[in-house]
DNA sequence: ACGTTTTCTGAAAGCGCTTTCATCATAACA
DNA sequence: TGTTATGATGAAAGCGCTTTCAGAAAACGT
């Protein structure tokens, strides 16, 4: 049996049934002019009599926009993406945009294969390094609509952005530990190459150890990759070298998932002996074991920001330039607090 | 400063500019023809210089297919969401598609605004009750390509599908805390409503017990929706109950990960007190305290799958009806294993 | 050298839809 | 009652591209 497919009905076969013009036909289903009642329900009962749906790639080259905005990540792999996706999703469902989705693969089709440019979309939700500063300042030059998703535009160029207050966030958080539980061998576990976010919390990190006094030690930061296994690793290494610390930022809740399966596992008690700290407040944080001292980052609704900004943009209004969201500390007990 | 958006450079400027017939520009831009090496040369100059991207719309009206396939997701949720896109995003784009992934709102907007139909794209993977049966049903009848995931076609349609080996992997799971931990008193916890996966575990679930005469009891079956945080005050207020339980399948990881969080809140000790099994074997399963025994599903292998399935259909051939895929129990520690 | 393929290229016909523009009725206005 | 808005509709021009269809040029065969 092969799949015998029925020709798909157009909007002339609509507009042959109900006895009118395929003009009046697109003006019913989209309410763009004045028709009167009883051709519209003509024309509607055509439509439902013969399914019809309008053909989404004629009516975008017909008008101007595709009517899908895009969003290019980087290799799907933290849970951290699913407030972000949830967020963008609803924003641009809500403004009846389609959403296209681009997932990397291992990055070696860079701007070979880029196959969504500015074409397939009205406007591209950027997700870190996915692009390389040349296109992105290309896309911009050409007036593409685009908001880079935490990370700052190359050049200084006048891309809208969204960003966390990371560096506030990590400085409170590790300045917890310090005062409230007398932490001093407080390591930090670096996010993925490049990634600003974590450059940020690094620096947070750094002002807070200088306000306590408390000397820099490069032994004490590693590479976490805000990855559970890659930061699990780093961990086990470190104690096997005997490397000693009272604490772990783990850069993010991933990561701090890891550092506590490492420590865990090699004996140590969290937080009595190494206190644990992560950052976004993803949702496992509350369950693990102990519940993860955090940072709250409104990821969800910077998402949302983020769509608001390039739908904005492609209304041709001014967005923001910069969209920083606060952080706010979240003490649970993976840091020591009863 | 408004963006003043530069005219996107079309076919016919190319043309102009290499001095040829937009036919010639679109054939090496398709290699569907041959053409003069000189020709050849003369365009890709053009379409360097002009910075020329086709224009998708226009490229799928012209062709039959819109060179996109689409994905229905549920209301973005899961940890098992990631191998699942990743799997379907790897395949796709392999094979020169783009995905287009729509999440389910609320559910209020049902067929309303189904914007992605048979018109934006080649074919579809429907996840879940994401769809109703009317209106898969039509898709089906109208010969348009689909690849239900880890659900059956309504009226055993023969639409492919794929499902894992839900009720093999449950029985042995539960057979394994049953012969080798001595547990009688085990709680399952349901899935979403409907999900099939659920009811196909759940009757592995049975079947376990039946198979060593443990009496199936009403009241050890709770809601867990596949979702850490009902699987949590599930068990919360069983605990506030005083319902006796020795072990719980919590039907998935995430939901195993909720009623580890409640039992350690309780006081109760994971494996002693209480066993706890999941299943999907996700990637932070390992992570957990204690580290998670469940039922590892191949859920990226099975996604690709249904992609080349799907792929399969559009090409004109004829994919299989189902796509099985085993099931493997994986021990670690929260059942008693030590 | 002449007929026959093979290469290469352009003209032109759509793909299904949106959108002026123009045309009529009608209804509102003086 | 003549004139002018207003409402409803159709004809037709594209949107940017792919793809026959055919012709011209070059390569081949004998």
């Amino acid at each position: 049996m092969h799949t015998m497919r029925k020709r798909r009905s157009t909007i002339s076969d609509v507009a042959k049934l109900a006895g009118v013009s395929i003009a009046t036909v697109s003006r019913v289903v989209n309410g763009t002019a004045p028709v009167a009642q009883e051709t519209v329900d003509r024309v509607q009962d055509a439509i439902a009599a013969l399914g019809y749906t309008p053909h989404a790639a004629a009516r975008k080259l017909a008008g101007r926009e595709t009517g899908t905005l895009g969003v290019l990540l980087p290799e799907v792999a933290a849970e951290f993406f699913f407030p972000l996706v949830r967020g963008i999703a609803e924003e641009v469902r809500n403004a009846g945009y389609d959403l296209l989705i681009h997932v990397a693969s291992s990055g070696l089709e860079s701007s070979l294969s880029t196959p969504l440019g500015e074409h397939n979309t009205d406007g591209l939700l950027i997700f870190t390094g996915r692009l390389t500063d040349e296109e992105i300042t290309r896309l911009y030059q050409a007036g593409f609509p685009i908001v880079l998703l935490y990370r700052s535009p190359p050049d200084a160029l006048a891309i809208p952005y969204v960003m966390f207050e990371n560096k506030r966030g990590a400085r409170e958080l590790i300045e917890h530990v310090i005062t409230v539980h007398g932490r001093r061998r407080i390591a930090f576990l670096r996010g993925p190459e490049g990634n600003e976010d974590s450059e940020w919390r690094e620096r947070g990190y750094r002002e807070a150890l200088e306000r306590h006094n408390i000397p820099f030690d490069g032994d004490l930061v590693g590479m976490g990759g805000f990855d559970a296994d890659i930061a699990r690793e780093t961990i086990e290494s470190w104690i096997m070298e005997g490397l000693d610390f009272d604490a772990v930022f783990a850069g993010d809740d991933e990561a701090a998932m890891g550092v506590m399966a490492a420590l865990r596992s090699a004996g140590k008690r969290v937080p009595d002996d190494v206190a644990v700290l992560g950052f976004d407040d993803i949702n496992s944080a509350k369950l693990m074991a102990p519940p993860l001292t955090t940072v709250r980052a409104p990821i969800e609704a910077a998402a949302a920001g983020a769509a608001q900004a390039l739908l904005a943009q492609i209304n041709g209004q001014q967005p923001p330039h910069q969209l920083r969201y606060p952080t706010e500390v979240v003490i649970r007990q993976s840091c020591g607090c009863p």
